[in-house]
DNA sequence: CGTGAACGGATAGCTCTACTGTCCAAAGCT
DNA sequence: AGCTTTGGACAGTAGAGCTATCCGTTCACG
């Protein structure tokens, strides 16, 4: 197919597509000509991948061109092609705030429960510097008890992963088991914030008793 | 102190505190004359939030305005703000989307694991239609399996909710207890996230064997 | 074979967000 | 008195994410 079909069967427009294929989104079609190529379901699927993590999983395009790039990469391990979407998910931080009393404290905390768990993680995980930049910002705030939860959601998490690295091991083609697990986990950070969101709700109902928001009419 | 004060003590330029005055973030100081005014530690707490949320949160400024706003409301009850939060972290979505088969077959999945569970929550909940946004975009992509996850999800999220609902309930002071539970839902999803990542690292490592990313060297 | 739409490629322009900079007259400090 | 700072208004800017236009083929159809 031509780029006019991909766009009426994508959903997404012609200008943006040319936009995708500029900036390394989208792979160049099939040249069947000095200048004509064509494209296939291969593709539209890609297309139809960067629409859901830009919509729904809120990366930024250059984050999504990143992650697709980890998708290709064959020579990448699985799940760390993962750490390269959480990376670009968000922003390092500067070099001026890692030297401060609060980023000690939260980089001490997240140290002690993940020895304590017997984790096996490395500090290059983008991931790790995020987690200790949410905590020293709890404790700027005054708000370090907050940061008691932390146990709370690295035993939960590990349940959640647990069963997600265990539901992927058994597919065949590379290809789509990467995709299926970058969708999975950055779709996947959408929806667990999403229904915390209701499981927050059920639950002040239930210990609260606060109204429900329902006006019932 | 005087704006400039402000300014030194929280980090934030003059100019992007007028700013955040301007878009009603930060409320106006106490006038001292026709042409000044005081801020107090109240304001210089409010712009440490401010810049959490906006930075380590992810939010915008208009929707770091609207959970302020929510925060400020003494009427709205608690968790209510939250969901307030949530539907401003997340775009709403087209009234056209809300109307194709894979909308459809998301909001089955939901409501059936809400039932099943027994949760009491409204859809009007922003976060309802957030959920079932991403769990179309599962069955939108072929990943419906990934669907499958929701379970989990939930039962973890129940967990954790309950976990962090019953730590709030012991407080004192309201406004104090809001901006706890306020920074504590919109913080937390991005620890939450940073913590399943590392939780993906460390399962895929034990499961998978995949070499660790530490080049030792 | 002619003709009009569609194509690829390049480049310029647009809208929105989140600031940032400049100007002003009136305080404030010293 | 003289320099800085303030509140307030408003213009300008940089980057993101498209969108529009132009150009010289190329294709599909009569």
């Amino acid at each position: 197919m031509r780029v006019g079909e991909l766009s009426r069967r994508s959903g997404v427009s012609v200008a943006t597509i040319k936009y995708y294929l500029r900036e390394g989104l989208l792979p160049a079609g099939e040249r069947t000509g000095p200048n004509q190529a064509a494209y296939d379901d291969g593709h539209l699927r890609r297309l139809r991948m960067i629409r859901a993590l830009i919509d729904v999983g809120g990366l930024s395009v250059v984050a999504t061109r990143d992650v697709l790039a980890a998708v290709d990469d064959p020579d990448l391990p699985l799940f760390q092609a993962l750490g390269r979407a959480s990376g670009t998910t968000t922003t390092a931080p500067d070099a001026a705030e890692e030297q401060d009393e609060a980023w000690n404290e939260g980089e001490r905390m997240l140290a002690e429960q993940v020895d304590e768990r017997g984790w096996q993680v490395s500090a290059e995980n983008p991931a790790w510097a995020t987690a200790v930049g949410v905590l020293a910002t709890y404790v700027r705030l005054g708000d370090a008890d907050l940061a008691r939860q932390l146990g709370l959601y690295m035993r939960t998490m590990e349940e959640v992963a647990r069963h997600e690295v265990a539901a992927v091991v058994d597919r065949g083609d590379r290809a789509r088991t990467v995709e299926g697990v970058v969708v999975g986990t950055v779709l996947g950070d959408t929806l667990l914030a999403a229904v915390r969101r209701l499981a927050q709700q059920h639950c002040s109902l239930r210990l609260l008793g606060e109204t429900p928001p329902d006006p019932e009419g």
